[in-house]
DNA sequence: TCCATATGTCGACGATAATCGACATATTGG
DNA sequence: CCAATATGTCGATTATCGTCGACATATGGA
């Protein structure tokens, strides 16, 4: 991930009603959400909501699926994991010392069995 | 930290001049850098990257002190384990199984000794 | 096929952001 | 105090973004 592409990414969630669907979606998991049902849990019009969606798919934060009528939108790990791991690398270049206790705070806030 | 400070640290990341400036600092650490180095090493005019700066501070990631005539930045530890710990906290919300994969790729990427 | 449901696209408006010249302020040394 | 250096502030311009009404497309069922 270069600097151009983590910009796009941080670009897609500062906006509040974008971070707060893809929050949710985080949430959801791989079960994923109905683009309505975001949009209504959300309380934003759908075309508002749907074009929020457009801005998180483009920057490889959630993908899409068709089911019957709906269009399920879901995490894509993938992009998540690249955009952390960008902004972790650069959490301590050559200063061990200094990240350690930025991430000791950060690593219980996590679930992850390894954690 | 709520959503509304989230999107305004990730907002303030979410341009190329502030993020390479942000990223700079990173690597300084405590040292920091002052705002005309910092001006002069990412060929951005230094009002330019006063306004950056400013926005930078007061998103809470970087800090500022005088030393002399300078103006020294340096990264905001505080603050930018903040943001991190909320965007991890939100990772894996009730599903350890999803995220491990997810944060298993990101700490390789962290430097610290307890990782 | 026709209608209801679900979602996406287009276009225009108002708001916000990025840039940078010009000017202002702060610090140090002579 | 004055000049040089270092940085910040103001203001105007241009570009980009968020919003939402209106319309278009896609799916499933009667």
């Amino acid at each position: 991930m270069d600097i151009t592409t983590t910009v796009k990414s941080l670009g897609a969630l500062a906006q509040e009603s974008r971070l707060a669907a893809f929050r949710l979606l985080v949430r959801r998991g791989v079960e994923g959400m109905a683009a309505g049902e975001i949009a209504r849990t959300l309380s934003i019009p759908h075309n508002t909501m749907s074009s929020h969606l457009a801005i998180l798919v483009n920057a490889g934060l959630i993908n899409s699926r068709r089911e019957s009528r709906s269009i399920i939108y879901s995490i894509d790990f993938g992009g998540t994991r690249e955009l952390l791991s960008f902004l972790m690398q650069d959490c301590c270049q050559g200063q061990p010392e200094l990240c350690a206790p930025l991430l000791d705070s950060v690593l219980p806030g996590c679930c992850a069995p390894n954690c």
